[in-house]
DNA sequence: TCATATTTTTAGACATAACTAAAAATAAAT
DNA sequence: ATTTATTTTTAGTTATGTCTAAAAATATGA
């Protein structure tokens, strides 16, 4: 993929990483109020960089559809994700940083502009698969190591699972995850199991809810 | 208020690092062009920066009479110098970097802004008082390690010296010394001086080469 | 469906940090 | 000492990336 001549700000980089996260849970195109909501910027200087990114071929977008990665950014976009994720398992593994310390100095680290630097880190660090949040590091190609995902309705009870990803991502579910606070990385300990409906009491953000069979056959966890 | 005065932008800490290197040959003032030379940019936005600089109370700036850092600035010069070293040990000795590739990435080491990252850096490196390169790591106070340092080319003759440092540690010159091997540590024993050209007959890693004059001025020994 | 609400885009402004060109101050030379 | 050359500063412009306010497009709801 002949990406390496393409000159990226900092700025650009952080709109990328957003995207592509966001795609996740949006994958048919992640709207310009998302974009802003992660980014705690305004919805106008998103449409701006997103006309820029489009320029440069590195997503798609069309005004009032939202965006979607093209395959150009969707790899450059991964490539800032295994570096965020390699920096994470320096500053924890190396340098003893506790695993919550570490993403405010990654996210600095992470627009290093160096292949040989990544890479030399990659080997340093022994290739490490997971990041320590259990997030898995895209290699230097890009492939990534898939991870056991389980419904969480699925799950053991009285054990931490973190949110990796949904199922259906239909309007109504999401608006729902948006008004529960549950969003991709949400960290879960089933407490409880009601038998005759399996509707699941579930502590996140450390409180509970209740959370029914519905929205937990549509939640990946691992 | 006076958080602001400590946020620096990558460019302030650039023109900082740059007067302080400056202000070893010309103590009493640097002049805007010669950090406009040494940041390859235009004397006009120098003077722009040192009025922002003066502003923050970085340096004592008059019109015409060039720059010299007050004691704030040179306390913050000296940790963007401690940064650079200490990534540079970092690149060196743990990722095997050769110490003529390491200077461009930890130009951009150098301003992640972290104080826990580069004090626990430091000592995972092991408190190193020297970069790759012989040059001084100032510690978290900015204290400096102090060495009697002299040019090759001013050493009496069939004394034992050891190489600390360089005087210019441009990547051809570095590539010059791996070639002849050449290293930080390296002993020299100067047995000739060619009154002529001032060329050495020098003994290192117990066999006899010839050294000219050009290289023997930018060679610090101890 | 039509009115209303929300989202997104446009237009215009601002700060940073660079630039060019011209003016002002200092340094050098005859 | 006065002219000439060099250095430095000012003034005005540009490109990023942000913002606010208002207009346009889309979504929602009675």
């Amino acid at each position: 993929m002949k990406i390496n001549f393409l000159l990226m700000t900092t700025s650009e980089e952080n709109y990328l990483k957003v995207i592509y996260h966001l795609s996740h849970v949006s994958p048919k195109g992640v709207t310009t109020n998302a974009i802003a909501g992660m980014l705690d910027t305004k919805a106008s200087s998103v449409t701006d960089m997103l006309k820029k990114l489009s320029d440069k071929e590195l997503v798609a977008y069309q005004k009032y559809q939202g965006v979607t990665l093209t395959s150009k950014g969707f790899h450059l976009a991964k490539m800032i994700v295994r570096k965020h994720r390699l920096w994470e398992v320096f500053l924890v593994d190396k340098l003893n940083f506790s695993w919550d310390e570490v993403h405010d100095i990654a996210e600095e680290l992470e627009h290093i502009k160096s292949d040989s630097l990544i890479n030399k880190l990659d080997k340093f660090l022994g290739f490490p698969d997971f990041d320590p949040h259990g997030d898995p590091i895209p290699n230097a190609d890009g492939e990534i190591k898939k991870v056991n995902k389980l419904l969480l309705s699925e799950v053991e009870l009285n054990k931490q699972y973190r949110c990796i990803g949904m199922k259906d991502s239909s309007s109504d579910f999401l608006k729902y995850l948006d008004k529960q606070k549950i969003a991709l990385g949400s960290t879960f300990l089933v407490k409880e199991k009601e038998s005759f409906d399996d509707t699941l009491l579930v502590e996140i953000n450390s409180k509970e809810i209740t959370i029914s069979n519905k929205i937990a056959t549509n939640l990946y966890v691992h």
